[in-house]
DNA sequence: TGTTTCATAGTAAACGATTACAGCATGTCT
DNA sequence: AGACATGCTGTAATCGTTTACTATGAAACA
């Protein structure tokens, strides 16, 4: 392995030299400079990273501690994530919690071992709660979860928003009985339900408990919820479900149940997916903008590491409302799904 | 910081004791021992994993190099990656390299500068032809692609058996007329296709060059070359995607062209998602054993790792065939679908 | 008893960088 | 000319560990 030194003595200089030319560039002889990028050159010196880090105290990478990978939600936003890591010199360290505060701490300190320069995190309620007495030594960027009273960044969807449109949208097209299946360990869920509750009010409807479901946010209970949905004596005529793996347990379930979509049931989620647009009819959703989540939360990290002292801030973005077929105004629906629908 | 300095001050013995107490355990009498831990537990000392890493020239950290984590095959690999190394104590890098060797060499430079143990890398056909080349300082563990005549361990999918089958499984049905999309940077589009031509030659067809399309492993490209294949002259009437993305891009196609399957024509893929079942009809896919390739990949480098002279092993795993019903047989779909059918 | 062996523990030298400090020119100001 | 600032460079300390080496005492052995 080459190092410093090899350079330093290649070039006639000190390590020192070599350092200044390598990190900050001040206080150096163009001449000099240009001897010691030679010798770089022609020995194909690379830093070493770890001796940078643990001299420096601080490194170029950064954590990425999500739920699930698997959830196209962060899929989409761990690429954006590397991607502008990247860009700027950073590596991302990827680990799942599957919503498990006991895996939450166990990777918090693993990634201040690491000494990470900083993390992106998705937490559990309980964690975030128990954020600050973790004293943690490097900033934390919250992404996908509201962090009320607590001083860190945020990158989030406007939540309730997106339920309140979400459903509105629903309402306008004729729907009236209209459950919602939550995602439980977080915040979200219940600020997507808080919209869906208050458009319901907006329309003098009373939301009642009955119809509004925390769950795993996972696909078997998506579809197991579902199920007991369209069995009971009284099913909606719309599900709203506040996540993908939610929305398609509930498709698979009313797809067993022989339902139409939307004449016996209408559906509609979160997150644009491969699935939603290619099933048919094509699902309803609000997307998220998920690159810019990713490319934000980076910045303000970066940001933040770059000046521990700046305000905090809270990013709230508005997800769009793809309108698609499933979810179409009853009164346009077919004479043939009429015929066949339920009572 | 609480350092190992301050656990030898607490437990009044030399940083050396404590050290071995917390790696090997080696030569320390029980009651020091208990001592040390002791001290450790009241400071809640952890160690400083750079510094033991600049030190031992080891690290716990492995590098995971792939051309998109929004590809599911990779998402899902990448999960079972993170679980596995996990559990021996080990965190993930995540590097995307969008099939670009310039950004390959970048990433496996930058892993060597991260003194990482080792990496898990799908690497492009140049970046394989060069690996010995780049004398990297770490083990590397291949998935997903060949590496012919190279001394490195893989975890692969009999990729030949599988578009043999897959290809066997349309003949059987009834298809004739059957186009092959492949991803044009890896062997696995190549040997795929070869598992193909060879089903045709096993049926006595002849394959022609005209039906097997090398693009892009993107789902805008499969449904590019979908739509040329449709709008040709003599359209076939089966395509077998060799990925999930193209496999994607063709049923958004063959949707728009308002054509049915398997009636009109059928469609078969890799890789089991979410789509794909989802999807009506559902799609007949061979399933990889992901989270198979995943942890033996990983279970191969730790053990590489540990005994770096160990011989290195090919690991072949055969792919699931699922049959759905965009294959269906021929004779057996219905009358309705018959009278539609194109030329 | 004298010699070896071995377990235990401490001392201090790494690992490969960054950086505080000092030294020496050179230029500027009075 | 003398004082002082400024630019360039080298020396050496430092980051927090691991580990080679050494020292000590006790056990084992002849």
């Amino acid at each position: 392995m080459v190092s410093i030194k090899d350079v330093a003595e290649a070039a006639g200089v000190s390590t020192a030299t070599v350092s200044r030319v390598l990190s900050n560039g001040q206080h150096v002889r163009p001449e000099v400079r240009k001897r010691v990028l030679a010798a770089v050159e022609r020995l194909g010196y690379r830093p070493n990273l770890v001796a940078r880090s643990l001299r420096s105290q601080h490194s170029n990478t950064l954590g990425l501690v999500v739920s699930d990978i698997r959830n196209p939600f962060f899929t989409e936003v761990s690429r954006a994530v590397e991607d502008a890591a990247y860009e700027q010199g950073y590596s991302v360290l990827l680990c799942n919690t599957d919503e498990n505060p006991e895996r939450e701490a166990i990777y918090l300190n693993l990634m201040r071992d690491e000494n990470v320069a900083g993390v992106i995190f998705s937490p559990t309620r309980q964690t975030l709660a128990r954020i600050a007495a973790l004293d943690l030594n490097f900033p934390i960027v919250v992404i996908d979860r509201a962090a009320p009273g607590i001083d860190v960044d945020v990158v989030l969807l406007d939540n309730v928003d997106a339920g309140y449109r979400l459903t509105t949208h629903l309402l306008e097209n004729g729907y009236r009985n209209i459950a919602a299946l939550c995602g439980e360990m977080s915040t979200t869920g219940r600020e997507r339900a808080a919209g869906y509750e208050q458009a319901l009010l907006a329309h003098n409807l009373s939301p009642s408990s009955e119809h509004v479901k925390y769950i795993q946010p996972k696909i078997e209970a998506g579809h197991a919820a579902t199920l007991k949905l369209l069995d009971a004596a009284q099913p909606p005529d719309a599900i709203l479900t506040t996540n993908s793996q939610l929305g398609a347990g509930a498709l698979q379930a009313i797809r067993e149940r022989n339902l139409n979509i939307p004449e016996d049931i209408a559906l509609v989620t979160f997150d644009e997916t491969t699935w939603a647009s290619l099933v048919q009819p094509a699902i309803t959703l609000i997307a998220q903008p998920t690159a810019e989540i990713g490319r934000t939360a980076t910045e303000l990290l970066l940001q933040r590491i770059a000046d521990p002292t700046r305000s905090t801030r809270l990013v709230i973005l508005k997800g769009q409302l793809l309108a698609r077929a499933s979810s179409a105004p009853r009164n346009m629906q077919s004479e043939k799904s009429l015929r066949g629908s339920r009572m």
